[in-house]
DNA sequence: GAACAAACGGAACGATGTCCCGTTTGACGA
DNA sequence: TCGTCAAACGGGACATCGTTCCGTTTGTTC
């Protein structure tokens, strides 16, 4: 999709080939590169790896926020979609945010110091945070919102609030193996459960 | 207390005055600083308010973490020494639980980027998370034991992994206020109960 | 007050993010 | 096919920051 007009109405020209080739290269070189160095590796690995100039990778994503996103855009997509799913497909609404929750952890986890750049206490990181937040906030909601229904949970925790700490759970969780943040977190779900 | 010799036992000679005098005015200015511009305030900054030199600083705290743990020595003492005086005098051990890591809590979100640099994934902290760790994990294993003997818990929590977790979960605290790491500290302790 | 080691200050070095500018190259019309 | 030109490129330049080195200053001691 997407390749070649905008969305403007405008019949915008089409991007050169060579750099729409160049984009596709930085694309495979940055999630290589993540995936051996993390997400914050020097933008010259990246730029050797992609065999281009640095200044090509600022060209083509003014921020490693949104380097980032692209590279892991399909993935995020793919959490969100199944939110509503787990939902419909869940006993309880409970039972499908603890699901969903385990596939954000999932995520988090695997993708090399992700989770360390998506807390919101440092900047320059502004677009992925937004992207995040935009993306998963109202999915994390909408389970929220069906399981306060239900009476399964107490209300009055925001969906915000539990993604950011859900987030900061999985700082760190590669690289010890003495800290299982799969297991911090499950406390914390259950401890949203209304104590009857 | 320590105003002069080693305690090896040799007569090791009393640190010049000036170098005294300067690793208090260092004292004073870091913790300035990192009021003001967090624990991760260049070094420069540190040694321009001191009017020292940077490598002033360096020889007196070889490592960044050396200086903050100088810095906030008496308060997580404090901390450390809180622990047994609340088993005393609370209610039962998950309630003395619950205050202690309040108090951590507290001293946390209060330290401007303090919870950020403790999380174990960045070297270069290394003896600040170690000092951390050696001092309170002791300390919250013993509340964590007795409130798992009174049946109060689920057993199976590691003291490490809970003060990792709450670690966590105070990044950022501060400049946000959509989040708020008590409460969502407060759902991890709660979800430490044992259903019943 | 002279000698010596401790301590000092600031310049120097290396790593990294970011920006600039001269050069290359793909696209399109003649 | 070939000339033109703006898009895109590359790598060097600049700024920031942590860290180390070295010539100089200063406290202490005899």
């Amino acid at each position: 999709m997407n390749d070649g007009d905008e969305g403007t109405g405008h019949t915008a020209r089409s991007k050169r080939a060579d750099a729409r080739r160049n984009e596709k290269t930085l694309l495979d070189a940055a999630a290589a590169i993540f995936v051996t160095s993390g997400v914050e590796a020097p933008v010259r690995d990246i730029a050797a790896k992609a065999g281009v100039g640095t200044a090509t990778i600022y060209r083509h994503f003014p921020t490693r926020a949104d380097l980032i996103i692209a590279v892991y855009r399909h993935q995020v997509e793919a959490c969100a979609e199944a939110g509503p799913a787990l939902l419909a497909t869940s006993a309880t609404p409970h039972a499908a945010l603890g699901r969903w929750i385990n596939l954000f952890v999932d995520f988090l986890v695997t993708k090399h110091g992700l989770a360390a750049v998506l807390r919101s206490d440092d900047a320059g990181f502004d677009a992925l945070h937004a992207y995040f937040l935009d993306r998963l906030v109202p999915v994390c909601a909408q389970l929220l919102e069906a399981a306060a229904r239900s009476g399964e949970i107490r209300s009055g925790l925001e969906a915000y609030e539990l993604m950011r700490g859900v987030g900061n759970l999985c700082i760190g969780a590669d690289r010890d193996p003495r800290y299982d943040a799969r297991r911090l977190v499950e406390l914390l779900i259950a401890g949203l459960r209304r104590p009857h």
